[in-house]
DNA sequence: GGCAAACACGAGCGACCGCTCGCATTTCCA
DNA sequence: TGGAAATGCGAGCGGTCGCTCGTGTTTGCC
């Protein structure tokens, strides 16, 4: 084994030695990233868009990110795992004895928040115009979520078969974007209104599938 | 007025003569771009492929179409109008006295169809990353969907404030088009019973919201 | 203080893209 | 049937993009 330092596997090579100045280089490229990828999509950011946005040369931005993808699967593992701290994880078993309302409260706000204060993580999972991005990352996060889900589910209505475990929580992932885009696009009041509008979509669909009948809201 | 025919504004000058094989040739290239299309989305197809997947010449291409943006946006009419042929002028006023279940059998139903058979559509509303893309046909059947949407909801359910019915619409709208690329990307049995997710959905969010109990579904 | 490594620069390379242009061929009609 | 217009071709132009490389500067460690 030819291994540079003690404890690496020696199979790839790449633990180059960081100052903190360049720490601090990568977490402003990736800020800078950030807002390019939400401005125009991840496809149509170029990498010297990125440098410019963060005041450093292509040169330096290669210095730190072997290429342009690199970019967009470090952003998407630091706004996984910042999203995995912020909430713990997310959903335990225990949201499962909770009513349906209140369990779509102690989701869907924090969700609703973290998505907020970091538009460019739906901007990056909607990205499917990229050659083979997030093959592993984004997918990874999909999965774990998705599968979250179907626990959950499988814990509240146990009588399920699997498909259809699957299939609610994939309808489930699937309208909870469409409903976050809609409050991303909005603010201030309306916003709020979205968000209810949302928990509304998720408890009329859900409602019938958990057996638990809930209150009709006044129109 | 330097009209060069009768009847021409003589505002924009373009109404070319064309032949038999030149309507040919745009279908052709309509039908390679739609293709093309769904293949890599729109930001990523290049002219070139989509001459190629025609079996023209880039220089053919650009005999019938100013430029890339021309192709999609004629593309959008043509699917705009076949949308509106093929099922009249989708949901009519009297769908407003159906119980809601088969309200939306009917709306849904061929709404899907459709999208089925023509997957172009999706891509191309789906597609925020051109530069200024659809800024006028496809925001016009946008609003024409959606003011269609607020009739029938503002029929079905009258004491609704205008805000209110604008957002529910808009709420359909969105949900409707996240079930229909969950139905687009599967197949078969699967593809069936996502469609029945995506009205139990729909069910579920508009039930409470026009005052008619329904049914609950068996688990 | 010296020196190797990390950091920074920016002109520019090769590839690709949207699109053009000069020219050959086919079609229509007087 | 002659010729104008419509159609067809494909090399290639100007531009952008992801990315490289030679060179100079800063930093950490002895």
């Amino acid at each position: 084994m030819t291994g540079t330092k003690a404890g690496q596997p020696a199979g790839e090579a790449k633990p180059r030695r960081r100052q903190a100045r360049g720490e601090r280089r990568i977490q402003q490229l990736l800020d800078a990233a950030a807002n390019v990828f939400c401005r125009t999509g991840y496809a149509s950011a170029s990498t010297n868009a990125i440098a410019r946005e963060a005041g450093v040369s292509p040169g330096t931005l290669y210095q730190f990110f072997p290429n342009k993808e690199a970019i967009a699967v470090e952003l998407g593992e630091r706004l996984t795992h910042q999203m995995r701290e912020a909430h713990g994880v997310l959903f335990t078993p225990e949201y499962a004895s909770l009513p349906l309302g209140e369990m779509l409260d102690a989701v869907v706000d924090p969700m609703v928040e973290f998505n907020c204060q970091n538009p460019v993580f739906l901007t990056l999972i909607h990205s499917g115009d990229a050659p083979g991005i997030m093959t592993e990352d984004h997918d990874a996060l999909h999965v774990a979520l998705q599968a979250r889900l179907e626990e959950l589910i499988g814990l509240i209505q146990p009588e399920l078969s699997a498909e259809r475990r699957t299939r609610t929580a994939t309808m489930v992932f699937s309208l909870f974007k469409a409903g976050l885009e809609l409050v991303l696009s909005h603010e201030g009041e309306e916003q709020a209104a979205y968000i209810e509008e949302l928990k509304a979509s998720l408890h009329g669909y859900l409602a019938p599938i958990i057996g638990t009948q809930a209150p009709s809201r006044t129109p």
